[in-house]
DNA sequence: CGTCATCACCTTATTTAATTAGGCACGACT
DNA sequence: AGTCGTGCCTAATTAAATAAGGTGATGACG
């Protein structure tokens, strides 16, 4: 389902995603031509799901970041998930287990905006709250080969 | 620090980090050499901080994901940050307030997994653990253009 | 008030990379 | 054994990135 020349193209391109098909082609061993049909069906097939660039939210003015849990009340889970959908300063949010919660990522410029954020949904879930203090790691991928632990 | 035509072209990477400096040009009425520099200061500056592909994990097996909270004993902060880092099937991991916890994401392929990474940190912090039953919500940037909450 | 420096952009020429087309070898399946 | 499909190759063509050099606006300073 994915070979080991798709392994170490997917590792290159973690690491640098303008890397150029005659430089994966050499690294891998191959010719530009077949690393480029190799990528197209990556993508073809959804393991690759985009190109994308990795922005520092500090850059943009986000000094702030927090984990939020947000517990929908009864009946109001499609409208929160909506809001959640639809306000920008939500990054990446997951649906857990528990009483379908949400986890999520708000990034904001202060405290205040924080307030106002989590205003708009607090008559719709109940909401607890993490402040980001540092962030020790940044984003990483799923580990691409197999572990000790979680082997295929 | 980051103006309109800077704002636009990261738009159009977050989208696909491949769009050739030709495409982005036009796009925003420069000339690719000016898209070039422009690109190559805002990596220098750090608002991109890497040209990166998105895996889907489900496509490297990884068919379960987790949302752990993990509250490191006295004196076990370092040796369990450490392990984060050291441990492949972490992902992003935020250190959040109080008490110095973590946040971060677990990518396993089954629940024996889960256990078995658990184990290794339970005897230097504890845990609690909230298993992802969907992904709504793909990861999002910090939204680039201000907001009716969060102006610059 | 002029002059000089800097900056961000432009165009053109050159180099480098991506793509297309055509062919070959290997393995599966009939 | 023949044929189909797959994955790769090379070579030729097209397209893009880069390098070099020039222009005009802006702001600092003599």
């Amino acid at each position: 389902m994915l070979d080991d020349l798709d392994r170490r193209l997917l590792e290159i391109l973690i690491k640098d995603s303008r890397t150029s098909l005659k430089e994966l082609a050499q690294q891998v061993g191959l010719s530009s031509p077949s690393v480029a049909e190799r990528l197209r069906r990556l993508e073809d097939r959804g393991v690759i799901r985009a190109f994308t660039v990795e922005i520092d939210p500090q850059a943009l003015g986000y000094t702030l970041q927090a984990i939020v849990r947000i517990r929908p009340l009864p009946g109001k889970l499609h409208i929160v998930q909506k809001l959640i959908e639809e306000i920008p300063e939500f990054g990446e949010c997951d649906k857990v287990t528990g009483d379908d919660c949400f986890v999520a990522r708000l990034f904001v410029r202060s405290i205040g905006d924080l307030d106002k954020l989590l205003d708009r949904i607090a008559d719709k879930a109940e909401t607890s709250t993490a402040i980001i203090k540092a962030q020790p790691i940044r984003r990483r991928p799923p580990p691409l080969a197999a572990t000790a632990i979680s082997k295929p």
